[in-house]
DNA sequence: CATCGCGGTTCACAAGTCCGAAACAGAGTG
DNA sequence: CACTCTGTTTCGGACTTGTGAACCGCGATG
């Protein structure tokens, strides 16, 4: 666990960490063939992940341009790397939107302050990669004991969509399936 | 030199040769840091490339989606399946559909919601891979319990038409077979 | 040729569900 | 107080789905 342990504790779970280092922040370590359910898990989810790959075992074939691989044993600078490559990459398409972990939303140069709430929302939109958050999967983000009433979903959406349209970005709505970030 | 010493062969100077193994075909391999000058000239060139970087050397953060990297030595395996990465990834997004778990169908960057019946209608028509699907097994694939009427099928055809219209995606009638993804 | 039926397309409508947005109230803060 | 953040209620509107019906082109049939 080596080189890995450092970087592996700032991913933790299924949650994204509020980290100084963008660079890991949002990229899912883990050792495959061997967490290849895991693997399956992030997938769907369209999360970043770096699969550490065991020596002896076949390479995997990355597909998706949110997953890359590294070979076993790997230096601390290669794994950095490579996750760092991810994020780049991913970010393209992201038009560069950043959530810092004082609740400040950056593209590019400009920049909104979200309260907390929003912030939670946003997150989870961003962690998302641009796919679809479930409404439920964003009422857990936001409130973790469970939402007050069913409907405050809909107005923290609502604000939250007026507040990141001074920037530019789009928050879709997908029918009884939850919502995306455009583009 | 040792396992990369067949694939090099392969890629001949700065042209690519025509290469009957798709796996290499399309994809230069060269040594980093010592051709990064040749690696400029492939960039700009948007080639497919992937960088064989020596012990020692730093790791590159790719950023371009063209361009991959293994850290030398590297077995035979791993840089054939970097190598079949980077042409699987690049094939990706020209005119692939492609429908997820949420009911969304894909296109390359772009996206559109499918209600419920209708993703189940074109998942029907993406597994026949472009060939006909009869009307009986559209309706068993929406509706497993039977057709509520005779003309269900027709109206959620029309709409779903309309729908993924916008992605220049085209659905045939084929009179009295079914229908058919065209091309 | 004229007609008829079949397969397919399109529109309009109703019912149900889901979401958007305004307006209001309470709590916290400076 | 002035202001922001948060939760609640409420109403209107949009979307989905099934249903009926009008319409059209084509081939078959008499």
């Amino acid at each position: 666990m080596d080189a890995t342990a450092k970087l592996r504790t700032e991913v933790s779970g299924d949650r994204l960490v509020d980290d100084a280092d963008p660079a890991v922040g949002g990229v899912a370590l883990l050792y495959w063939p061997e967490e290849d359910g895991r693997r399956s898990v992030l997938a769907v989810a369209a999360r970043l992940r770096l699969l550490l790959v065991e020596a002896g075992a076949p390479a995997p074939v990355a597909v998706d341009p949110r997953e890359d691989w590294v070979r076993l044993p790997a230096s601390e600078q290669d794994i950095e790397a490579r996750v760092l490559g991810l994020v780049r990459r991913s970010q393209r398409g992201n038009s560069n939107l950043q959530l810092d972990a004082r609740g400040l939303l950056h593209r590019g140069e400009a920049w909104v302050p979200l309260p907390e709430t929003e912030a939670s929302l946003m997150a989870a939109l961003l962690e998302a990669n641009g796919s679809v958050v479930s409404r439920t999967a964003l009422v857990e983000a936001a409130w973790p004991g469970g939402s007050p009433t069913r409907n405050v979903l809909d107005v923290h959406m609502v604000r939250l969509r007026r507040r990141v349209a001074e920037l530019g970005v789009e928050i879709r709505t997908v029918r009884s399936r939850g919502y995306a970030l455009a583009r």
